[in-house]
DNA sequence: AACCAGGACAACCGCCACTCT
DNA sequence: GAGAGTGGCGGTTGTCCTGGT
């Protein structure tokens, strides 16, 4: 009995040769694909490794469990990551390093292989760029103060341009869902979904600084639905971001936040309106016994006026 | 058209922790 | 308690695709 009805790209699927036929490695056939959805789901999953044999696959437990839960899941999501997706995973990276597995659990539907191959590919990218190590501080300073609030406007032109129309891009999570939609909650047990509304909402909220609340409760954008995005990332090249953030002019008067003013005082950013350490103590998604001594607490004037300095 | 380089992402590997016998 | 089996995690590699020359 065929369960599986879904659609698979049969004609971009290798075909099996005959040596392969022991231990089979590399991509996975459409028809192995089939066989392990269609096991999975009369059989249910876990003991990978009986799993594939009894199903009949030439793979390891290992290999079926990777292909599983990073892409044959229903709930895998797949396409770009979207800008708020990108500002939590600066935000959690900040916190946690590369514990992607934990990260991945504040991302409902992103995979942890997803979100390090995100990393690696583009910001860790963007670092060599700089000439600076990912890890170093003057990295992570750059990304706090100049990349994250580049998002954030960014979200925030975003939610600005689409208020007046309904989106129908908009993508399976909603930014806004405390009763977020059972999509999620349907997962199962090895993917463990936290509270995402919270996290977005003080996330944005403390970047926004300045008394200027985002809003991005009511849509989640994506690069391709964001009229301000130029590629399919914050900082994708031409044009990155993150290059933008140091040519970013200085806007004092709008309502907009004025970067160039926060670059001169990261105190003075976030005294403008929130009181953001406060906040961060305050903030229900920091996980109990986590350490965050980490950039968030920094204050580096230096570092700031010397990024002030050569950029403005 | 052919070649090459780099990007993106799927898949594998090794290690570790946990559970069960 | 010891050993085997299993699952989870992070790091790394392999492969395909795309854009530039």
């Amino acid at each position: 009995m065929d369960i599986y009805q879904g659609e698979l790209d049969v004609e971009n699927y290798n075909q099996i040769s005959e040596e392969e036929m022991e231990l089979r490695r590399g991509p996975w056939t459409a028809e192995e694909d089939h066989t392990l959805i269609n096991h999975i789901a009369q059989n249910g999953e876990g003991r990978w490794n009986s799993l594939a044999q009894s199903a009949g696959l030439k793979r390891t437990g290992k290999s079926c469990r990777l292909r599983w839960l990073n892409y044959l899941h229903p709930n895998v999501r797949r396409g770009n990551i979207t800008l708020e997706e990108q500002l939590l995973i600066l935000d959690l990276h900040s916190r946690w390093g590369n514990r992607w597995s934990k990260i991945a659990q504040h991302l409902p539907g992103r995979t942890d292989n997803e979100i390090k191959n995100y990393w690696r590919t583009r910001v860790q990218k963007h670092a060599k760029q700089l000439k600076c190590d990912v890890n170093s501080k003057r990295f992570k300073d750059t990304m706090r103060y100049l990349w994250m609030p580049r998002l954030v406007e960014r979200i925030q032109a975003a939610a600005s341009a689409g208020a007046g129309a309904s989106s129908s891009t908009t993508t399976p999570y909603q930014l806004n869902s405390h009763n977020r939609s059972s999509t999620i909650d349907n997962m199962g047990s090895s993917q463990k979904v936290l509270p995402q509304a919270d996290i977005i909402n003080n996330t944005v909220g403390n970047y926004g600084g300045g008394g200027v609340p985002v809003n991005v409760n009511a849509t989640s954008y994506t690069a391709e639905n964001s009229s301000t995005a130029a590629s399919s990332d914050s900082f994708g090249t031409p044009g990155s971001d993150l290059t933008d953030c140091y040519n970013y002019p200085v806007n004092q008067s709008s309502n907009q936040l004025a970067y160039g003013e926060t670059l001169t005082s990261p105190s003075g950013y976030f005294n403008q309106g929130l009181d953001f350490q406060v906040m961060e103590q305050n903030n229900q998604w920091m996980d109990e016994g986590d350490m965050y001594d980490n950039l968030w607490n920094v204050d580096d004037n230096w570092f700031l006026q010397q990024q002030f300095n050569n950029n403005f």
